[in-house]
DNA sequence: GATGAATGAGTGTTCATTCAT
DNA sequence: GATGAATGAACACTCATTCAT
């Protein structure tokens, strides 16, 4: 019945495509601007779709329920997030650690802290849904296949180490937005940041 | 969103405080229960009343809404995990730096691991009702009391600083608790968010 | 949790008693309304609920869902017809056969003539909910129980034997009340009926 | 309630008649398939169209309105029923009353029997409808053009002498297969239908 | 203080049907 | 003729909260 699995869109039609394409995208707008403007209890299925300009059973053609909407959103943010960290760590190439760090920590500070309600919307609806660990999964394959490369070469970190290191980084971002921290942006924030992943990588090369 | 700052602290009763506290007792251990039986979307406030065998007119005698149950119930947790850790760092006076830090985390690591699917349920609830922040509060403030004390003297931390060391940890914990990770209690786990957290300090201190 | 089988509300809450039933009562004739009104396309639970002047939440306290409503529907008509027949067979003891068959079928005609439209809707109802059996089950009890002690004495039937009976009877009369027929009521209707039992029940003997 | 009159029969089309009747027959099969599958829940235009192969535009293409799907569905099978019923009683010409009307109840019990689930959604969606006169009117007139023949010459039977006899036939058939009931094709549930037939027309000519 | 029957706004979801392509 | 994306009216049902007893 599925067609693929990366498509964002899950479950459901699978039009021609193009006008689909468009539906979903749409839908997915509008779902960011109500989490945006009303946070998660302004996020109705009806709501999202008077917003995006679609009736109820379009909405309903794409998504299987109200949670494929919140999920393909936040995979898509993440995503989204994913490509800006590979984007910024490339002409990073060949410098020292701590810029490598300090970019890959900054964009996900960004991604993070722009559209503040939304995303913390998003944080918080999937957390609540306990789908915390799906969304963590791309980060981790990243970091796990050196894609952080943040030593001096690639280390091979323990499952309980990745897990530190991740978290710890995504754990402390995300805590800051759903608390909506003023130095969320700050540079001392990321400075910190930076000196905790530097000092943890360093402590574990030493080993 | 919260009507007044009063009704987040239950409506302490006078009269007969035993009777009272009595149930509210009841009502919080019925919460606790639900929670871990049916998870969050068994929290109904009808459900909690029943099982601790008060009536809802009873329940709402003692707490403004649900979230009020929630968030006692969230309070009453974090207190008993700032008992436990202190109570776990007295014998550790004067013991070096990482067995006292040891002693904290392995305390947070079980604090928030018993009783996993409530205190899942709890953390959920707490962040999807963006109740975050009041719930870490007590940890950073116990942190920046000195409580931690985890350098060779009282290190004075800045906001940021402080930020990032108790959500790292506790950021880190708590995604392991979500995401049930079997590794949860491991030695292995531990010790990497010991390393961290030591690595970290350490960093702060040469500055 | 229940209680007794015996009431007719079936599960949900079983109230104070008084108060309780009258208001079970109030929505059970406002859906007979209901129904007699628009039929069965009518009959939302909002619809019931208003018209009986509850709130929907109330019709939900007293009905698990709006089978339920129609279900204890069909109940309290199917006991107001046995309850009739009784009632009905009583003066008739000692009567010949021919009479007793013929008080019950002219009590069976009345009962499901009766508001001929709400009845209606509920036989289509049970029946489109393949509730048929539940409904007919009384009947045949009482039939077999010697009810009906339509022969010169108690005769024993076979299974098979009481099922055409009962059917026969029943699903002739229905066929009358759903199709409209307008010799519903008419004496020659009520002869033929009664002659086909009569018929019936003398070759039973005769075995 | 109906529109017109019209929009029960399916809209014939003349062009390439093979074309229709074949996408017709597509439909009706794939009815069916899903009545049997899933109920009358189940039935719905969209996964008619699903199944047959066809779009939903092309179902509505040929039949006006879901309602025309069941009806057609119903009286195919009536048809078929009759046929047979027909064809039954051809090699009975000439034998006695009694095997004449064992022959055609075998077959009406089988023709209820087969496909079970399918016939019994079909025979609850009719009656819930309220389209039972329509589909029980072939029969009737069938009896009444003396198909039946069932006595020693052509009895001429009143109105409602003709409906108590159909009736009390199909009604007990019909409410077998809607209550499951497990002897429905057993000898002894047809020799009891067949008693009472025989007993009710001798009962009848002895007028 | 306790009770619990009553409330009703609110939401997710379905599915028959249309019509532009 | 065929397609199937889009439509949107309609409904069942939940649950936090109130208040008369």
């Amino acid at each position: 019945m599925a067609r693929s699995r990366q498509t964002i869109a899950p479950k459901r039609r699978f039009p021609s495509q193009s006008r689909s394409s468009e539906t979903v995208a749409l839908i997915l707008e509008a779902a960011a601007q109500i989490l945006e403007a009303g946070g998660l209890a302004a996020f109705t299925t009806n709501a999202v779709a008077a917003r995006a300009g679609v009736s109820i059973g379009t909405l309903y053609q794409y998504f299987a329920d109200k949670n494929a909407v919140l999920l393909a959103l936040a995979r898509q943010q993440m995503e989204t997030a994913l490509h800006a960290v590979r984007r910024a760590l490339e002409p990073a190439q060949g410098l020292d650690p701590e810029a490598r760090v300090r970019a890959m920590v900054r964009v996900l500070i960004h991604a993070f802290g722009d559209r503040a309600r939304a995303r913390k919307a998003v944080i918080q609806a999937i957390l609540a849904q306990g789908l915390g660990i799906e969304m963590m999964a791309p980060v981790a394959a990243f970091l796990a296949s050196g894609g952080g490369d943040i030593g001096p070469g690639a280390l091979p970190l323990t499952r309980e180490q990745l897990f530190v290191l991740s978290r710890s980084i995504l754990g402390t971002i995300r805590a800051a937005v759903l608390e909506e921290q003023p130095f969320l942006r700050s540079p001392d924030f990321e400075n910190e940041i930076v000196r905790m992943v530097l000092a943890y990588v360093s402590s574990i090369m030493k080993t």
